[in-house]
DNA sequence: CTGAAAGCGCTTACAG
DNA sequence: CTGAAAGCGCTTACAG
């Protein structure tokens, strides 16, 4: 550990001097705080000099709106609260990428908050909200229970995203349902028997994906050996990488294997790969998300993709209404889903027929 | 579009009825509003019986404490911003994790923003940190030209994190140039001979790393052809993609191959196995970072490690200090690095010696 | 242990 | 177009 100079003179001085508040700027441009309020706001229109005089007492003093004050006052921040299960996660992360840019765009400071998933984490979110810091809050909650949304506990703005679904809030979402009976079933068309699922089992959008799965072998009149819904314990690469292992220790491989995210797809990978099968030509696997990383796997991975953007802006559309009409109704909004078609998937050829 | 159930009785009452303040929960209790504040913050004994009645009155009306109002009188709003390059590269998304979880932990919310490089973007975070929303910075500036930090602008509490150093503010890093120079002395002492780099030319970071690269082989007695120092556009798996597969359009595969991150070695064995070149069989190939991807990589990347939560702690506490104490002399903290070995360096035999 | 006053730095009516 | 007053909801001295 090195200490680097110390700079006292010069920059200290500046770092410690009190900021300069809007009297100060007026007091230097001999005109009143509100005048130079108008200057700052463009509230009300200002006589050229004055204006000149203003703009240059706001520069020689450096002056930066305590936006604290301005929060107290106005009665709001322009920061709002996103909450995401785990930004470690290539999900998670691009929607956070999303969100951030585009509430950037509309001038809006972006909390980031973690739930991991928490129910707890989840309630202390909604009244931090609750407490003004921050306008309103964009929550993808991860279970069903997590009830403070529910328990008619007095709501902020927000909107929630994902799986979880509670009629008093705006949400918006992907049928998790249909995208998992579609990619299912196009294993069932490339003539795949044995299809294994992998994923975790608590949370509502494993649920979801669990029962398209179900839905697809069912369409098909086809049974699901229940070994074959291989439980998971983490939405992570580690957690599909431990998953594939342990079952592996047990079973024969199966045909193929529909994965609940990219990241755990990734994992089951290097696990399969790890004990000499090969993707897809010893077995096919596909999965959900469609983050970057599913573009360059070896092989590149077939999965759900749904355009996160467009997620993130009609979030956001949802949330600006609320903070703007908090009595409007509450939407349900649905982002459409397609299958990217990539390496992933072998056609068996001459699929024995049941 | 589906238009869900307006639930106006009840929870919209809920919802627009104005926030209760301390007074009204004092008036309720039948005490004054400094003793709320005693009991909400424990600044002062309060007897059990005035305690009870004041738990009681909050429970009653849902009391949240306005954060404005608390961050003005404070000077403190116990949010810190945390600026990075780009949210959805696996590096700045893993940091974000740690920055997160670890403030959370202190009590701090983090505002997270995206700078992608531009060094305007990282003067205007410098100034809404000054404007008292935020208590202070923790910054991740890409280019050296981020004069903001070094103008004698009067500077919030700030910590540089990365290669960008200014001995005006406190500094977390990593010795890139050491780092780089390792893992390609890795590759040289492996027996590979034409040793490409990729990766931005712009960036500090890169400019740090390129040194390295050219500092092993210089210690080699090597020369570099500069054909195989390939220019990389983004920070991605994208960049690297694209960076290799223009490479490889005009010249032979490299024996190996330094990326200057693992999103990049990612892409880049991407477009070498869709070139038909295997890895390592054919090309090694090392980065930088370890993110998760790394290790369920196929094959799993041998690249720079360090301890990324131990950087985030460490930028955190020199916040801290520069937060309580603005006159403390800057710190420049140095993190230690290490190669992790996996499968994607292949030794070749019998080198041919210059 | 408790209360009444003052003020953090803004901005919104209200007068001129 | 500009100014003086009041108040957003807290908490910190200052008295009792």
């Amino acid at each position: 550990m090195r200490i680097g100079p110390d700079l006292n003179g010069h920059g200290e001085g500046e770092r410690s001097r009190p900021r300069p508040t809007l009297r100060d700027v007026a007091r230097r441009a001999g005109v009143s705080a509100k005048t130079v309020s108008n200057v700052i706001n463009g509230s009300a229109p200002v006589s050229p000099e004055t204006r000149l005089r203003v703009d240059q007492a706001l520069a020689e003093l450096d002056y930066v709106p305590n936006l604290s004050a301005r929060g107290l006052r106005n009665g709001r921040s322009d920061l709002i609260a996103v909450a995401l299960p785990d930004l470690a996660s290539a999900y998670s992360a691009e929607m956070a990428h999303h969100f951030i840019t585009l509430a950037g765009e509309r001038g809006l400071g972006v909390q980031l908050e973690e739930t991991y998933g928490q129910a707890d984490r989840e309630t202390q979110l909604l009244s931090r909200a609750n407490a003004h810091l921050v306008d309103g809050l964009i929550l993808n909650p991860v279970r069903l229970e997590t009830s403070a949304v529910q328990r008619g506990v007095v709501l902020p703005p927000v909107v929630l995203i994902g799986e979880v679904h509670q009629p008093i809030a705006d949400h918006v979402w992907i049928d998790n349902v249909g995208a998992s009976r579609d990619v299912v079933a196009l294993l069932i068309n490339a003539g795949h028997r044995r299809i294994a699922t992998l994923g975790p089992t608590r949370a509502e959008s494993a649920r979801q994906r669990l029962e398209g799965f179900r839905e697809a072998h069912a369409n098909a009149g086809r049974p699901i050996p229940p070994e074959l819904e291989i439980p998971c314990q983490e939405w992570s690469g580690h957690g599909g990488f431990r998953a594939m292992t342990a079952f592996l220790a047990d079973h024969d491989v199966p045909d193929a294997i529909y994965c609940m995210t990219d990241a755990m797809a990734i994992g089951a990978i290097s696990a399969l790969s790890g004990a000499g099968f090969r993707v897809p030509d010893d077995v096919s696997v596909v999965s959900y998300d469609n983050v970057w990383e599913a573009r360059f796997s070896q092989p590149p991975l077939t999965t759900i993709d749904f355009d996160k953007r467009r997620l993130a802006r009609t979030a956001l559309d949802l949330l600006s209404a609320r903070i703007d009409d908090p009595s409007r109704p509450t939407q349900s909004v649905t982002v459409p889903y397609s299958i990217v078609h990539r390496q992933s998937v072998r056609r068996r050829v001459a699929p024995v027929d049941s």
